[in-house]
DNA sequence: ATGGTGGGTAGCCCA
């Protein structure tokens, strides 16, 4: 069995010990991180190190956004994009070379795009469309099993926002957006692991806004996710929305999800 | 009724 995980942590360093409490009780093999917020030389390596994750792959970036891939099994690093040519870190991906070998596990996190869904009004929703469709060009082109993880900033389905109609304009939930993560799901085939195992409509959230969710309404969505090749899907035996996280202290507004594999 | 919270960086940008 090989178990992987994605969270959106927020700032690695900051929350080093919610890290640390997650990986003492889940365990993962593999851990994939987004918005560490900080580059390779000041990641806090000792403190995985101390609990076995001694094989990584971070691409970070000074301040914002940056991935990395922790893993307390053997790995290489596999690849680098830049789907938007602007030198912003939001992408690693990983083969795994002991257990699940051949494995390659793909990091990613897709641009937010801004508060307007109207890319003549505001670039950064215009950029986020156009990096999905490069994502779709580079994943039609895919030719072995991949997992694809991390916060892609779309809650697709109805049911992964706490009100449909509501969301409908609000970036993240538009109909544009979502029409164009399908196309990225259509161009490899990819089984969307989180309504595999918690078929729609049934509640399956993995964000709530830090401004929010002191209302304690459970005004959730699901932008975080984790998709498989057809055939790895097959392979996949668990899968678990890990929702204990956002109630720790000084949280990050992500929860982690993890997939369990017979590998 | 158009706020609210949070992180990193530097004297605001991003989410």
């Amino acid at each position: 069995m090989v178990s992987i995980a994605t969270w959106n942590i927020n700032s690695v360093r900051l929350r080093m010990p919610l890290v640390e409490r997650f990986l003492a009780e889940e365990a993962p093999d593999v851990l994939c991180l987004q918005e560490i917020k900080t580059v390779d030389e000041t990641f806090p390596h000792e403190a995985f190190e101390a609990l076995g994750y001694t094989h990584r792959a971070v691409h970070g970036q000074k301040g914002y956004h940056g991935v990395a891939t922790v893993s307390r099994v053997p790995l290489r690093e596999f690849s680098r994009h830049d789907w938007q040519d602007n030198g912003e870190a939001r992408h690693v991906g990983i083969e795994l070379l002991g257990p699940g070998q051949g494995l390659v596990i793909e990091n990613v996190y897709i641009p937010a795009g801004g508060d307007i869904p109207d890319r003549t009004l505001n670039a950064k929703f215009g950029q986020k469309l156009d990096f999905l469709e490069r994502m779709t060009r580079w994943a039609d082109a895919i030719d072995r099993p991949t997992l694809i993880v991390g916060d892609f900033n779309i809650a697709p389905l109805d049911c992964d926002v706490y009100d449909h109609k509501a969301l409908l304009k609000v970036v993240s939930h538009t109909p544009v957006e979502v029409e164009t993560l399908q196309r990225f799901a259509d161009a490899h085939g990819w089984a969307d692991l989180g309504r595999q195992f918690i078929p729609a409509p049934e509640r399956n959230y993995s964000w709530w806004s830090y401004r929010a969710y002191w209302r304690g309404k459970d005004q959730g969505r699901r932008l975080d996710h984790m998709w498989a090749s057809p055939d790895l899907a097959r392979q996949a035996t668990a899968h678990r929305v890990v929702e204990g996280p956002r109630t720790w202290d000084q949280p990050s507004d992500h929860v982690p999800l993890v997939t369990e594999f017979a590998l």
